[in-house]
RNA sequence: GCCCUGGUGGUGUAGCUCGGCCUAUCAUACAGGACUGUCACUCCUGUGACUCGGGUUCAAAUCCCGGCCAGGGCGCCA
């Protein structure tokens, strides 16, 4: 008889924990987690999240919520709360989705000097067992495996607080080209032709033609002086069909352009270094919490940043040891030993013209050098910009130079014929510049859906 | 594309040099149990793995060859 009571009772309690399964209803979250302290004692609160931790200690479970903001810990007394409650409490899993309405309790044995006793718990999700990485960290996973569990290794508070800091990087981007005179443009990604030469592109079928994905926004934005804008910026996606491997290149990638017309390559050096500074500056005063969570200590270096001319930057790497000769590119071997003998951001100004696309402006005096330049971070090259050439007859020699042919420009080449005023401007990527931020290894970290010459999924 | 290193439970690893005592280590996770102050809770019991194909050998996680994949480096990247 009491076997057949204490069963009955069990169906009965599982038949109402299942009425408050995966239901919603009419609550809504009152609190985050870091908007919870110990003052607001007594007070009822409705929080949701994911049970970070589990600690069942018998008579008394711990659940450590887990939401946006932080975490916060509920306790669940069995004598202080109803039956129910306490069976629902011991059936929480790892990653479960939680709403809770419970009671702010001050104390000192909480590890925030609060907790939460809930007077109902709704489990709004289970979570499938055993997860398929550990989002506590407790045990490392490859980041192989986490690229390929990515919604799971995202909720880490680590991950979390570096992609705070990249959406908070864009915004002042934003903020200081706003404040700066610049609209904001879109441009094509699917373009026409492959004319730019340079990097591979990445075919697409586009009815019945052939197009591709935009490897930069740069033939787009000069229109847009031509255009009359005078001064504008773009956000968006780049696409690199090059088989590279390494932990600083990926095929798709998010590029900060600008283009600034009546303006020569030190005025477009002086809007980036400002751009990169207020970032730092930005974040430094509004993101102290992300910066600790990722144990990072932020430092922000002052303008103007030093300026080393190409032909200074060989001698050093000359110096270093490392043969180079006037006139190529740097090697890694020459970018670290450049990285070895410079602190923090540097501009490198006054290419040798070969090196450097056909639409950047040569040295009026000196043709042999042209007015583009780099920005570096040690050993990494975050950004290239130019004074462009803005004469249409240049510009027509100079795509001949380059082996490509004019006639495959259309209504770029076009656009300088009917008043194109002199330009200038910069790309700058801003996965290597989140790498620069947040001190990341590889480049990978700074993307949700990173995509390299293996990776197209998820 | 080239070079180096590697691929062992869900995750991260030990074992591989010198093949057999591997019925494969440990941690974590997972399942069950005990526990009223945990905070990497603790304790007990249990579940779960040798990248794929070929070869050598009486015997292969271990040695050899190839594929695939990964990590690192280089190249490529106006």
């Amino acid at each position: 008889m009491l076997i057949l009571i204490i069963i009955i009772k069990n169906i009965h309690l599982k038949i109402k924990k299942d009425d408050n399964m995966y239901v919603l209803g009419d609550w809504r979250r009152t609190h985050f987690s870091n908007e919870i302290t110990p003052e607001m004692n007594d007070e009822e609160i409705i929080i949701m999240g994911w049970a970070h931790s589990i600690r069942k200690l018998g008579k008394l479970v711990f659940i450590i919520l887990r939401d946006r903001e932080g975490t916060v810990q509920i306790v669940v007394p069995k004598q202080k709360v109803s039956e129910e409650v306490f069976a629902t409490a011991k059936s929480v899993g790892r990653e479960d989705v939680l709403a809770i309405k419970g009671k702010v309790v001050a104390n000192e044995k909480a590890p925030a000097g609060y907790e939460v006793i809930p007077i109902e718990i709704r489990i709004l999700n289970k979570a499938d067992t055993p997860l398929p990485l550990d989002p506590s960290e407790k045990v490392p996973a490859d980041i192989d495996t986490r690229l390929d569990k990515r919604f799971l290794d995202l909720r880490r508070p680590k991950i979390q607080a570096l992609f705070r800091l990249r959406s908070e990087m864009f915004k002042s981007v934003r903020d200081t080209f706003y404040d700066s005179g610049f609209i904001e443009v879109n441009t094509p990604k699917l373009v026409a032709s492959a004319t730019e030469g340079g990097t591979e592109l990445f075919p697409i079928s586009y009815f019945e033609r052939e197009a591709f994905l935009g490897q930069s926004p740069q033939l787009y934005k000069q229109m847009m002086m031509a255009a009359g804008f005078d001064r504008v910026f773009e956000i968006g996606p780049i696409f690199r069909a090059e088989e590279h491997n390494t932990r600083r290149h990926l095929n798709e990638a998010i590029s900060i352009d600008c283009e600034m017309s009546f303006s020569d390559e030190k005025d477009a050096m002086k809007v980036l270094e400002k751009i990169v500074h207020n970032v730092f500056a930005d974040l430094y005063e509004n993101n102290q919490k992300e910066f600790q969570t990722l144990g990072i200590n932020l430092t922000v270096q002052e303008t103007p940043f030093p300026r080393l001319t190409y032909t200074e930057a060989v001698d050093i790497v000359n110096s270093k040891g490392i043969e180079m000769e006037w006139g190529e590119d740097f090697s890694r071997a020459a970018e670290k030993a450049l990285g070895d003998s410079m602190e923090g951001f540097y501009f490198i100004t006054d290419w040798p013209t070969e090196t450097r696309p056909f639409y950047t402006l040569p040295n009026q005096k000196d043709p042999k050098l042209c007015k583009a330049f780099d920005l570096m971070y040690k050993d990494l090259e975050i950004s290239s910009g130019a004074q462009r050439n803005h004469k249409y007859d240049l510009l027509v020699e100079g795509i001949k130079r380059m082996g490509l042919n004019p006639e495959g420009f259309g209504t770029y080449l076009e656009a300088f014929k009917y008043g194109m005023p002199p330009h200038a401007g910069w790309g700058l990527g801003a996965e290597r510049f989140m790498m620069i931020i947040t001190c990341q290894e590889n480049i990978r970290e700074c993307v949700l859906f990173p995509r390299d010459r293996q990776r197209l999924t998820p």
